[in-house]
DNA sequence: TCAAAACCCTACCTGTTCAGTAGGGTTTAT
DNA sequence: ATAAACCCTACTGAACAGGTAGGGTTTTGA
């Protein structure tokens, strides 16, 4: 039940570039979140390939938001990089339902929670993060 | 983020178990699944020192609900047949949070995502869903 | 009584996935 | 032209999921 990490850094990252409202290098993201540049890198690449993230190359080069941070969900990024974002497969929207699906007394369940989560991380911006991760952040340097 | 086959597997059993308001075996159990008796028990073993199943030994033996219906919920079920129920380390109750989360882009988030979750299923009972299991199943058989 | 049904318990195995590394390429600013 | 930075493929090691195997012990019912 647990979210990858792929997932937790990739939110991470994607709410810095947000924050910063500009271009980051790989390297300075993967150093400020304490993982090798390669790793963040792969996450990147799903993310660019998906239209989330545009990259500029060469030196001076990075990343940014392919699109203004209110625009980008977290569902969309979730998406991206879990493997498989559904609780499970009977009710992944692709799929067609197990074939015991209308004798599955876990079903209804399954699709109330796949519900519930698809409305909290479809509800929630790159822009809303960043905006409690500024808060956040300032409090902290507050209380130092 | 998906759920595991224990969890699945052993949430249709207690619902059959509550459908049938009575002792049934784990042969007859597993066969109606259709996953081998060695398998289920494991599951069944788990629930049963959590204290939600009651076993009787011997022939005409088998296992019952330990609570009615009513009493137990999906939440109890997964927590004991989920190893690991949070969303993310840094939101299982249990456990502190990681040594990043005051400067963590993604927890509010994620405890918000933990706080659906946790609603929908302890909301949830085997009452609830026998009671779904038996529509479903009167219909199928009126179609048939 | 005694055999079979049924629960009880511990190991083990095997394939997949996660998490991450390695290492070489290509583009571009300076 | 050189170094910064993105680009891409392949590999690896550990953990876990999803079972299987095989031997107990208890109890019923013929």
């Amino acid at each position: 039940m647990q979210l990858s990490t792929r997932t937790r850094y990739g939110l991470q990252a994607m709410v810095e570039l947000a924050a910063s409202e500009g271009i980051l290098s790989l390297a300075a993201l993967a150093q400020g979140q304490g993982i090798s540049s390669a790793y963040l890198e792969q996450l990147f690449r799903a993310l660019k390939q998906a239209g989330l993230l545009r990259s500029v190359r060469g030196a001076g080069g990075g990343y940014m938001l392919a699109r203004s941070a209110g625009e980008i969900t977290a569902l969309q990024i979730v998406q991206v990089l879990e493997g498989n974002s559904a609780v499970s497969e009977c009710v992944s929207g692709a799929g067609e339902p197990c074939e015991r699906a209308c004798v599955c007394a876990a079903r209804p369940l399954f699709l109330e929670l796949q519900a519930k989560i698809n409305a909290v991380l479809d509800g929630t911006t790159l822009q809303d993060l960043a905006n409690q991760y500024n808060d956040q952040t300032t409090r902290f340097q507050n209380v130092r």
